[in-house]
DNA sequence: CCCCCCCC
């Protein structure tokens, strides 16, 4: 054929051995190819990029912009098969074309992944709805489900969790891979559970074909990448074990010295050794599920250190003997404590990591780093630090016109309990799981919970304590609820609403014993107006024990101000 | 189709 520019232009039939389509048009850079007698009948080709367009008259022209002739015919053995035309509107459709390494030619398209075949073969279908998702990745937002192969390195693998909500329930798992193009994450549910969760191991490179591709939500993910994969039914992943070229995680390892600059809640890889791991511990969250945490301690070449808390499996199976490098990739910068870490669902955590830094970490604290007095961005986690109290004599809380802000104020207190209000210290609650509402006995016998709009016929005791609190120079009308009132009462609110009914003079003697007891208080200050009538109401959020150290430390805060 | 990221 003539080009627009004059030059010849060669028009290709291509065959998979089963059906062919003479639709490929060579673009006039490669007529060297033909010219040289390397593109020939019955050699096989590698289509590296290509382009397609629909002509006026409905047929799919495929431009080849670059290729490679893999095989001369005399290795081929002439024609394969007994290729019959493609017809794109019916029924079959098999063009034999190879795909290799595709990606970094297609800078427009927003996922560059290393588009490889598995078996180096793709249909003329496959190809064609390729280049089509292509187009409509550019142009969409909208779910999008089309097929390619590529061959990526698993850096990360996520548990299977079980999932229930009113959409359904079901089971899955995710994982995060990365080429040399970038990463993106990739999640099996259900069935693809079953198959695919035992096979990825990480650090191991997989061909992974036939996902589909949606449009990430930003809000779970720190990946770059704007899209993410869906493994189906058809899916394959299949072990690649020439993975030489395929990169292995890319950490961006943040100094310690360096976390005191960066933002709370950021994201970053850290590495250090592990100075120091706490036993494991098992905490109940604020949603009633039990986990476990442990705290590392890890110190780097800044002389710094911090702690990293790790959860759950991750907690029980850490072995921090021998004092290991640990390197975690995707931490969350806290700011607990001043500047912790925590680790995420997403986090990756590698222990003695087959890195060049870990084996510079190691060579460090092995030689010097080891006699570092260092110093931790984390505090003690205690209430004789002080640092994280905001001190107040109950005579400051006064005059300091604490809680006359929009926002409630906070502060920490050294004082005597003097006085709690037995009456009205417990209210019979709505026995459901979250709901503490006060109920009303209703005629029936039955007890009615307004915010549940049902009745029951039990309730639950629940504290709502009174009490004046003292120090050297004033005292203070507080609010006690049930976690606070337990503390100071050292009864559960069942136990004591049982006593009541049972025993008054056991109910009294426990506050008699209760009363004249020092404790450090943590408490909220809030103006409150009930009945046109403001006045600042102070609600006990914490009680914690009074530790000899810091006792002293305030008595003299106290007795200096006295002076 | 999930989306939990916790505790002091």
């Amino acid at each position: 054929m003539t080009s627009n520019s004059g030059l010849p232009r060669f028009r290709l039939m291509m065959s998979d051995g089963q059906h062919a389509l003479s639709s490929f048009l060579l673009t006039t850079q490669l007529n060297h190819l033909p010219e040289q007698k390397l593109l020939v009948q019955h050699c096989i080709c590698m289509l590296k990029k290509v382009v397609t367009s629909t002509l006026a008259d409905g047929r799919t022209a495929v431009t080849v912009m670059d290729m490679e002739v893999v095989q001369s015919p005399e290795e081929t053995g002439g024609r394969i098969g007994n290729p019959t035309p493609y017809n794109k509107d019916g029924k079959a459709c098999c063009i034999q074309v190879v795909i290799n390494r595709e990606a970094e030619t297609l800078d427009w398209f927003p996922i560059t992944f290393d588009l490889i075949c598995r078996s180096n073969v793709l249909s003329s279908k496959e190809i064609i709805s390729y280049f089509r998702t292509r187009f409509f990745i550019c142009h969409s937002t909208r779910t999008l489900t089309q097929k390619w192969t590529i061959r990526a390195r698993v850096t990360n693998k996520s548990n299977v969790r079980q999932w229930s909500n009113s959409r359904g329930e079901g089971k899955l798992f995710s994982f995060e891979v990365v080429d040399e193009s970038g990463e993106i994450k990739i999640t099996a549910f259900n069935n693809e559970v079953d198959k695919f969760f035992s096979l990825l191991e990480q650090g191991k490179v997989y061909y992974i074909s036939k996902a589909t591709l949606k449009v990430a939500n930003k809000q779970y993910s720190t990946l770059k990448n704007d899209y993410e994969m869906t493994l189906h039914a058809h899916s394959s992943i299949v072990p690649c074990e020439d993975n030489q070229s395929i990169p292995t995680m890319n950490c961006n390892f943040v100094q310690i010295e360096e976390l005191e600059n960066r933002d709370k809640d950021a994201v970053i890889d850290v590495i250090g050794i592990c100075k120091k791991a706490e036993d494991v511990s098992r905490i109940t969250t604020r949603n009633s599920r039990e986990v476990s945490k442990r705290a590392l301690h890890l110190i780097d070449s800044s002389g710094k250190e911090v702690t990293a808390t790790l959860w759950g499996e991750e907690a029980e199976k850490f072995d921090g003997s021998g004092q290991p490098v640990v390197a975690i990739k995707g931490a969350r910068l806290s700011d607990f404590g001043g500047r912790s870490l925590s680790a995420l669902f997403s986090s990756t955590i590698m222990v003695n990591p087959d890195i060049p830094e870990a084996f510079r970490l190691r060579a460090w604290y092995d030689r010097e780093g080891y006699a570092v007095n260092s110093q931790s961005l984390t505090e003690r986690k205690s209430t004789n630090s002080g640092s994280r109290m905001n001190w107040k004599t109950l005579s400051d809380v006064k005059n300091e016109n604490m809680g006359h802000e929009e926002k409630a104020e906070y502060f920490s207190c050294l004082a005597t309990v003097v006085y709690m209000r037995k009456e009205n210290c417990l209210y019979q609650a709505c026995p459901s799981a979250d709901c503490n509402k006060k109920v009303l006995i209703q005629h029936n016998g039955l007890y009615r919970c307004e915010k549940c709009n049902r009745e029951f016929s039990e309730f639950k005791y629940r504290f709502l304590l009174s009490a004046n609190l003292a120090d050297f120079g004033d005292n203070q009308w507080v609010t006690c609820f049930q976690e606070t009132a337990e503390v100071l009462l050292g009864h559960s609110a069942q136990t004591l609403g049982q006593l009541r009914e049972t025993d008054e003079a056991a109910f009294d003697e426990v506050f008699q014993k209760a009363n004249f007891r020092t404790h450090i208080f943590k408490n909220r200050v809030k103006l409150e107006t009930y009945n046109d009538e403001s006045r600042v109401k102070v609600t006990v959020m914490e009680v914690l024990p009074v530790d000899h150290r810091e006792y002293s430390r305030r008595l003299l805060i106290i007795q200096t101000a006295a002076m």
